[in-house]
DNA sequence: CCTGTTGTATACGCAACCGTACATTTCTGC
DNA sequence: GCAGAAATGTACGGTTGCGTATACAACAGG
């Protein structure tokens, strides 16, 4: 063939859906060409090794998760708030790159290069948080403390398995939101993320 | 030999200690051998496959994530709260438990029955977090989102790798701590997690 | 002592996966 | 159509890990 069947771009793409499913340890060479219903003998013109192939797939999700994600949000306009809102909802509410993050973040906890990664994307989504908790608090302690908790939170819900008694998960993040944005309890908004019956 | 040189316990150890470094898929059976200074020759005289070796490593963590951290804090005694607080820092400031907590977390997103085990758990400590909320609250539906964003706070800071401008972690995790059990800035207290430079 | 019991070493077959070498197919441009 | 390039299939050797079988060693009680 000189028509690419399964060009790179596909390596990389069931890379990462296999690594939301079973982490880094699942993304097998072998294993994603079965899933994409060829051998693995095109694969290494494209990567010279497993290694490459996760690093390309680190590219890729720091690329969405951060330029893309922006680029859209300024795209799509609105005041500076809705817009942050936009780009929390777009990164922890997205089916798609959610679990590739959480899973990143597991990674990184082992790994050094990953944590270095992560730490670049997290720096430029928290400056973000800051920004739009800025927008109506003053005290730039408690604005990092607070981002630091909206952070927490939208991350930590998924790593979470408690039950809340007669509430839903759901209700309890919103309320949880409307603590930390300053907000009347009930009044509908941010959804950092938080998505659960 | 008659005497045991490596027992059971010995194996769950060192699967704990692996776990926590490489998460589930790194415990293998020749290298907590190998980690162990034998071959994996008694290994099957103590657990009937890897999966069993798996299955009691949970049944130890769960014991000592509940039981052993409450019998220690009733015993030691002191008024309710500074008990409860005292479970925290016993869950999620210990430096053997933490990361295995931690792996555990990553792994129960991925198995049905390690999510189950976490949920139980999740459960206690999370009863414990709302009875120590509800010293100051009374609002049930503020103790919930309080609780929610004090336990997310406690797992999430291991998951970020944000900076905090001219501030450390530590002083950040503490105010946030001050906004949620609503103290005074400052007030050196509870600690629930979060320690890093 | 000597005999079981029990923990450990050694060796085996099997399977998954890596990376390489080489053959084979299938487009593309001439 | 026919090169030749490009993607894929096939086959191989090597490694790691599983679980089993069997032999060896060390300690216990008689």
């Amino acid at each position: 063939m000189g028509a690419t069947r399964t060009p790179r771009d596909r390596w990389i793409e069931e890379g990462l859906l296999v690594l939301a499913e079973g982490g880094p340890d699942a993304v097998r060479v072998e294993v994603l060409a079965k899933r994409l219903g060829v051998t693995k003998g095109g694969f290494y013109g494209f990567f010279d090794d497993r290694d490459a192939l996760l690093r390309a797939m680190l590219d890729v999700w720091e690329r969405e998760s951060t330029d893309e994600v922006i680029a859209r949000v300024q795209r799509e306009g609105g005041d500076p708030r809705s817009r942050i809102q936009r780009a929390g909802v777009l990164t922890f509410s997205s089916s798609r790159l959610l679990p590739i993050d959480l899973a990143i973040r597991s990674w990184a906890r082992r790994d050094e290069v990953v944590a270095e990664r992560l730490h670049a994307v997290d720096n430029r989504r928290m400056a973000l948080l800051r920004q739009m908790i800025g927008t109506f608090c003053s005290d730039p302690e408690e604005i990092e403390a607070r981002a630091l908790l909206a952070f927490c939170m939208a991350i930590g819900v998924h790593f979470l398995a408690a039950d809340h008694q007669q509430h839903t998960r759901s209700e309890v993040a919103q309320r949880a939101l409307d603590l930390l944005f300053d907000r009347a309890p009930g009044s509908a908004a941010a959804e950092t993320g938080a998505r659960e019956p």
